[in-house]
Parts: structure tokens; C-alpha cells; sequence
DNA sequence: CTTGACCTTGGAGTAGACTCTAAGCTTTAT
DNA sequence: ATAAAGCTTAGAGTCTACTCCAAGGTCAAG
């Protein structure tokens, strides 16, 4: 049995953040102590880990609760269910990196075009794309 | 001059939001009607359009703002000036990516690891994984 | 018996970028 | 004349994942 603060501590977190996570439904201790104090056991110790390592690899905490949700049915629940939010999962990253591949070349090509030098900025070539160009301007051209 | 609804109309953007570019500082109307409407000029529709083209390469309001105070004094500002915020975001948002790209070889070998098919979830490798895994081992070996 | 570390609760604050609501005035169209 | 559309304001709500705070109870050490 371990108190918020081992367990906490065990992993690397704030008891601040079990509160929440508690509050949340992700993992509530499995008993109270007398005093009022929670007590979580081995179980709990595991279950945390668990949303921990989810956390690791990218799920947020609601997409959690659903794997946690299959974690305690297992025996009732199937490997296509799992794979489903994973891939789901994959599906979002996937496209918020391109997003930010996007946004990282025509940042890239703001730059490669200033000489960020001592001149004033008023001739800046940053400046004047922001002023004036479309966004397709700043998508880099395949073609040359 | 625009009322605000034509402001927003011209750019596809929301009232609400042209308010709330105004209270932080990010586009003012140059003046306002009789009436107490919001009056914006052709400079203020140039501002905005410098403001959405920023936020589609990705600078956030706060970075924006930065640019424009050096846009609105640019005789007195240097092109590294410019170039150096341009810089910095470059390295957040390849960070970011390089954060997504781990979540996302994680994501994949868990979701390569498990068959998807309709068998019970008791011996799924991705439940398996999370339950107790070490991060490490989510993440793809290069040495086979 | 006091100090300090730990625990309890409810609730507020943070960041970012809006989005919505309420109550009310103005303008435009019928 | 009236209804619909548009404008005003201040302020609250949304989402995510915490983090902090206040006021107070509990427990071990010195």
C-alpha cells in the first residue's frame, strides 16, 4: 500500500497530477486509509504505469480512458478494438506532422531569402512576403 | 472603409475574433463611425492580411505581435531582427515535429506488433506493450 | 509540545486562440 | 412600422493537462 506521495514519487510525478487524474476517472486508489488518507496497491501502481507509458507514445488522457476502458474488459473486448485507436491515433500525428512539415518549409523559405545581415528591414525580403505574398508563395516550388 | 463584418467577410474570419485581435494589441481600427462601429482602412485590412498570413506558416498571436512591432518601425530595424524570429520558430517547430515523429514510430510498431483481427484482447501485443514495456522498447531499432 | 512533513478538500490560475452570451442600440429592408 | 441583420460592451466558457493555493487534519521526531 502506498500513500499519494510514494507513489507519486515512485513515478516521477506531482501528487497534484494523481488528484487530477482521479478527478478524471483514470485511477482511483483502491482504498482509503482511515485517517481519509488514499491508498493505492500494486494494482494501482500498475494501472498508473499503464497511462504513463500511453502518455509516452502520444495519447492524450481522454484517448486513455477509451484504451483503459478496454484494458479492464480485455476478455470481452478484441485486438481489432486496440488497433482501431492506435491506428486512429496514427491518423492524427500523421497529419499534424505534414501540418508542420508545411509550416516548416515556408519558414524555411522566409529564411534561406533574408541575408539577416545589419541592413535596415525595410527592404527585408520576410517582411515583404508577409506584406504581400499568398500562402501558395511560400510553398516550395518542386518544379525548379 | 469596412465595417467589421466586412472586414471579416473579405478574410473569412469571424467578428469575434477581429475583437480579440484588438484586445491583444495585434490590429486596431484607425477610427470609429458616429455610431461607435469599428471603422477600418485599407492599411488595417493590409495589417490583417499580414497577421493570417503569419499564422499560416505558423507564428502564434504572441510571435505576431513581434513581428509587427518591428513591421510598423521597420526603418529603424535590421533584416537579422527579422531573420532571428524566423530562426527561433524554425527550431520550435522542428522540435515539435521531431517529438511527433517519435510518437509516431512508437504508434507504428505497436500498431505493426498486433494482428487487428476479432481474437480476444487478452493476448493483445499493444495492451501487452503498455502494460509492461519500457518505453525504450517502443522505440524502433535501427540495428536489425 | 511544537515543528515539519505529509495528507485532505474545493476551487482558482495558466496558456492559446478563440467562441459565445446577454442586453441593448443602429441600420436596412419590406 | 417592424423585423432582421448588424453593431456595441463586458464577461464567461471551451479545451488540455496540469499546477497552485488556502485552510485545516494527521503523524513522527526531538
Amino acid at each position: 500500500m502506498f500513500r499519494i506521495g510514494e507513489l507519486a514519487n515512485r513515478h516521477g510525478i506531482n501528487t497534484d497530477t494523481l488528484r487530477f487524474y482521479e478527478k478524471h476517472g483514470l485511477l482511483q486508489p483502491s482504498a482509503r486509509q482511515d485517517n481519509g488518507y488514499r491508498a493505492y496497491n500494486q494494482a494501482d501502481d500498475q494501472r498508473l504505469a499503464f497511462i504513463l507509458r500511453a502518455k509516452s507514445v502520444g495519447f492524450s488522457l481522454g484517448e486513455i480512458a477509451e484504451l483503459l476502458s478496454i484494458e479492464v474488459d480485455k476478455a470481452n473486448r478484441v485486438c481489432s478494438d486496440v488497433k482501431e485507436l492506435v491506428d486512429e491515433k496514427l491518423v492524427k500525428v500523421s497529419e499534424k506532422i505534414a501540418e508542420l512539415e508545411r509550416f516548416r518549409q515556408s519558414l524555411q523559405i522566409l529564411s534561406d531569402g533574408c541575408c539577416g545581415g545589419p541592413h535596415s528591414a525595410e527592404h527585408c525580403t520576410i517582411l515583404q512576403a508577409l506584406e504581400s505574398f499568398e500562402p501558395d508563395d511560400m510553398q516550395p516550388s518542386y518544379s525548379k
